[in-house]
DNA sequence: TTTCTGGAACCAGTA
DNA sequence: AATACTGGTTCCAGA
């Protein structure tokens, strides 16, 4: 019986998927087999990304608000050519938003099928239809679901986590409250993109739940039927157990199709029902597993600039304001709203809203709170008891928060956010069909610990926190996982979750008695099924091998005058695949990241699942991503540990190079096991270091690339004392200061969290416009460490056009790593985008924040201080992985700083070549 | 019991 | 076309 229903539910969900399949495809050919086993990149960049995944869309959201400035042209120019934007990119808000903008232009083919969403519709039933849903099979096959988005959906309901999500974000409730409001905004303008069909009424723009056709392409007429056509197709009614077929899927198919060991299908299929996840468009192909090769990477992140660069410039023009908006797709501003709903981040009437919703969630889903899994009401609710009241108006409830995929500083004035423990780098998530596997663990034991520093009220704070991403591109909101709250005797901290654009956010007070401190003892990390959200309308991105995560704290300061200060900290990357925490190699450090082209030195790789027969091998790659060079470092056998490696830095191919060489390498443990592409620098023998002219900014930028080069990529916690420029902020926008001067004593912030300082209003965003490019190259250092998975060449990204000094050009690429960082990319997200440079690198993996510091200085290991190294760190209680801070490269590193010395007419030729070349290709990618 | 955890079976897509 | 991998997902069982 099962397979009978099952049938029927594909041939519908095939429609849905058609479009997005078609799409896929498309970008499918583009990648090569080699790239396809690394690169899980998830980016199509022919489909547009609504959802979280989808930058431009947050973007949107946020820009909208401002004003009509950005039109949609732009919106695709900016992420093509960074060049033009470059100005408006280098400002803070660049990098904050990382938006496929672009996307949106594209095939407009995509937008209509995103409008599929009758969402209104489709929400307010899905509360009531999951009840029916789950009762029984009849109601699988005979109903639409409701909520394909599942997570991202607010009407989604996770079960594992919890069936929260769903119930209280339904539509109804949300349009009536927060953000309907919002709308109405005498800001609003229309937004210009031509994604945007012509607007209905500007009320149904303004609503996002409600009009999900009216603003979003789909709402042309011609989609208009599309209540019904989503029925049918965008939310065929599928059962749990009718995964489409994604290959990650298989296991599931077969279980709610009864083959194999699965004895849950039959349950599940109601079960699924009941998942937000569920694919509203399973397609027959199930999802195809798309790498994305370079130059879809470069399109995708392209786009993503563009948005970026759109958003800023609306936020430039806005103080503050959030319009909700017209222009937004409806499919965007769906997503978006829909979660809106979620009371904590409902902005106005605080007090009656939550309780509205309250009372909303109960009387439309009083079933669910008799469901096992706690559903979002009953998550709001159960809070426990603690200090903090949660009912307490929280000054950030406001619309104008920035959306989750916006890059923001982790510093900004006296405030600081850190990251004092960092998450141990792996943490196997939970399925919904599984247990929890509980709270996300910290390295030594513990669990992670966030601190807000600078915080002088008495007024407790919320701290929130939602599973980021991992990978090159910009921070942005998981579609493959979300964040879960873990109760229970062994949980100390209150918590609660909140949906926000898709995405589930654990709210976590921060109290002016804990020193504003919370020990993160109540965050799980729940997977969702790959095929529930690639099928899901307006997901690009692909779940396969997209299985890095990053805890992404959020805190939002009201200021006295009013404006809204949000600070934001990404932890370190966290491996959440079993499989892969177990086989793939993992580089969390590198001793040193440079050495001369003659090679011969020592490195200290710590990381783990390091084998005897590990392989070091060092990659150069064109532009174009194919193979310049490729050689086998020699490891040391008698030394590898699970954790660590140490290699003899093989010599470049050309030994006598004019100019730093930019390669990669990796760790292989076989045939498909290879760690992320880490960065490495090849030095002319004799250019110890490059210094072309005098510049203040040298001397921190030497000072920090040494003294950060040491320290551990990722880990680099708590545990590391604190360098004067410990925090890349502090540095790099010395001139605006964002950070207090204290920070310096400030424990150090993690690559990850080193970002800058975003103030919401628009003087901030201006103040940090010079910034960055000054941040860029003082990031870069900072953030060392900078993977990228094999298959992908990592590249250099492209200076930025003001900033074409030799040097600058060089650290740039250093500070491409940066890019990873959460913090470096909201200054650049430009760089990873649109730079030419990095064409050949656009990984779609998840990467790891930080960049190799490029700083010349590196030293290398020697044979015995790498061995001392590496047993000190498996001496290491905790974490036996863990490389000893006093081992660190860094002490040993010596900071030179020269003039140069032979510094001949060819180097220069050399350097200004590689200048012209990152220019004239930033300058090629069309702006439209 | 319930929640965590570690392992491993299943399976479909790939190589 | 057959076989071995791969990696996602689900189950099982012990702590």
């Amino acid at each position: 019986m099962q397979d009978s229903l099952r049938v029927r539910v594909n041939s519908k969900l095939s429609f849905g998927a058609k479009k997005e399949r078609n799409l896929r495809f498309l970008t499918t050919d583009m990648k090569s087999a080699e790239e396809d086993a690394y690169s899980y990149a998830p980016n199509v960049s022919l489909s547009l990304p609504l959802g979280v995944g989808n930058p431009c869309l947050a973007a949107q959201y946020h820009t909208l608000q401002s004003g009509p400035v950005i039109s949609v042209s732009s919106c695709h120019q900016s992420s093509y050519s960074l060049q033009n934007d470059t100005h408006i990119a280098s400002g803070y808000y660049h990098g904050l938003k990382p938006n496929g903008a672009p996307a949106l232009e594209s095939p407009r083919i995509e937008i209509t099928a995103y409008s599929q969403y009758p969402e209104d519709e489709v929400e307010e039933r899905s509360s009531n239809e999951d009840h029916i849903i789950k009762r029984g099979v009849n109601s699988i096959v005979t109903l639409t679901l409701p909520n394909a988005d599942g997570y991202r959906d607010p009407s989604c309901l996770s079960p594992a986590s919890s069936l929260s999500s769903r119930s209280c974000n339904s539509d109804a409730s949300s349009y009536e409250s927060g953000f309907y409001n919002y709308d109405n905004s005498p800001q609003n303008s229309p937004w210009q993109s031509p994604c945007v069909s012509p607007r209905g009424p500007s009320m149904l723009l303004s609503c996002p739940h409600a009009t999900g056709p009216v603003g979003s392409p789909n709402h042309s007429p011609s989609t208009s039927p599309q209540i019904g056509a989503v029925a049918e197709i965008g939310w065929p009614a599928q059962p749990r157990g009718s995964r489409p077929n994604s290959p990650s899927c298989s296991g599931g198919v077969s279980s709610c199709s009864g083959i194999g060991k699965r004895k849950y299908s039959f349950n599940g299929n109601s079960y699924c029902q009941t998942s937000p996840n569920q694919s509203p468009t399973p397609s027959p192909y199930g999802s195809p597993r798309i790498s994305v090769t370079d130059e879809n990477w470069l399109a995708n992140t392209n786009q993503y600039t563009n948005s970026a660069i759109v958003a800023a410039i609306n936020a430039l023009t806005t103080d503050g304001v959030v319009d909700l908006g017209e222009g937004i797709p409806i499919k965007t501003r769906k997503t978006m709203l829909d979660n809106s709903p979620s009371m904590s981040l409902k902005v106005e009437p605080r007090g009656e809203e939550l309780g509205h919703e309250r009372e909303h969630c109960h009387e439309d889903y009083p079933n669910r709170m008799a469901l096992k899994k706690e559903n979002y009401c009953g998550g709001f609710l159960d809070v426990p008891q603690h200090p903090y009241s949660w009912s307490k108006p929280k000054p950030y409830l406001s619309p104008s928060l920035p959306a989750l995929d916006w890059q923001l500083p982790s510093c900004s004035g006296p405030y600081n956010l850190q990251i004092e423990v960092q998450p141990k780098s792996h943490h196997r998530a939970h399925y919904e069909t599984e247990g929890s596997r509980g709270a996300v663990k910290a390295l030594s034991g513990g669990h992670p610990v966030v601190q807000l520093y600078g915080y002088m009220e008495s007024e407790p704070l919320t701290l929130q926190l939602f599973i980021g991403t991992a990978d090159d591109r910009l921070l942005r909101p998981h579609a493959f996982y979300q964040v879960h709250r873990i109760t229970g005797k062994t949980v100390s901290t209150a918590s609660h979750e909140v949906m926000h654009s898709n995405s589930k956010l654990l709210e976590i007070p921060l109290l002016p008695e804990n020193n504003m401190k919370a020990i993160i003892d109540c965050a799980g990390i729940l997977k969702l099924r790959n095929s529930d959200i690639e099928l899901r309308k307006g997901e690009t991105d692909i779940g396969r091998k997209n299985t890095r995560v990053r805890l992404v704290f959020r805190v939002h300061i009201t200021q006295p005058n009013g404006r809204t200060v949000s600070l934001q900290a990404a932890s370190n990357p966290i491996e959440c695949s079993q499989r892969s925490a177990q086989e793939l190699p993992l580089v969390e450090k590198q001793s040193v990241d440079s050495s001369p082209a003659t090679g011969g030195k020592m490195m200290l790789l710590t990381g783990l699942n390091f084998l005897p027969e590990s392989k070091v091998v060092f990659v150069e790659k064109a532009q174009d991503g194919h193979h310049l060079w490729e050689t086998e470092a020699k490891v040391d056998k008698d030394s590898v540990k699970p954790c660590t490696l140490v290699v003899e830095i093989p010599p470049y191919k050309n030994q006598r190079t004019s100019s730093p060489v930019h390669v990669n390498f990796y760790v292989c443990n076989g045939k498909r096991k290879r760690s992320q592409y880490q960065r490495f620098t090849y030095l002319p023998p004799n250019v110890p270091i490059i210094k072309t002219e005098p510049n203040d900014d040298y001397d921190s930028l030497g000072t920090v690339g040494l003294s950060m080069h040491s320290k551990p990529y990722y880990n680099q916690t708590r545990l590391t004392p604190v360098m004067p420029v410990a925090d890349p902020d502090a540095c790099l926008v010395g001139a605006y200061p964002p950070c207090p001067p204290s920070h310096a004593t400030m424990p150090s912030s993690s690559p990850s969290s080193s970002p800058t300082l975003h103030d919401l209003s628009p003087v901030a965003y201006i103040k940090c416009l010079p910034n960055s490019p000054t941040h860029t190259t003082a990031s870069g250092p900072m953030a060392s460490h900078f993977q990228e998975s094999p298959g992908h060449t990592n590249l250099g990204h492209p200076p930025s056009p003001d900033h074409n000094s030799s040097l600058e050009i060089l650290h740039s690429h250093g500070s491409s790593n940066s890019l990873n960082s959460p913090g470096a990319q909201s200054y650049h997200p430009i760089y990873p985008n649109s730079s030419p440079s990095s064409s050949s690198s656009p990984a779609s993996h998840p990467s790891t924040p930080g960049g190799p510091a490029e700083s010349p200085f590196a030293s290398a290991y020697s044979p015995s201080q790498v061995q001392a190294a590496a047993n000190s760190s498996q001496n290491k209680g905790n974490s036996p992985c863990q490389l000893p801070e006093d081992a660190s490269p860094s002490s040993m590193t010596i900071a030179v700083k020269q003039e140069p010395q032979e510094l001949d007419q060819m180097y220069l030729d050399d350097v200004n070549e590689i200048i012209r070349n990152d220019l004239s290709s930033i300058s090629v990618h069309p702006h439209a």
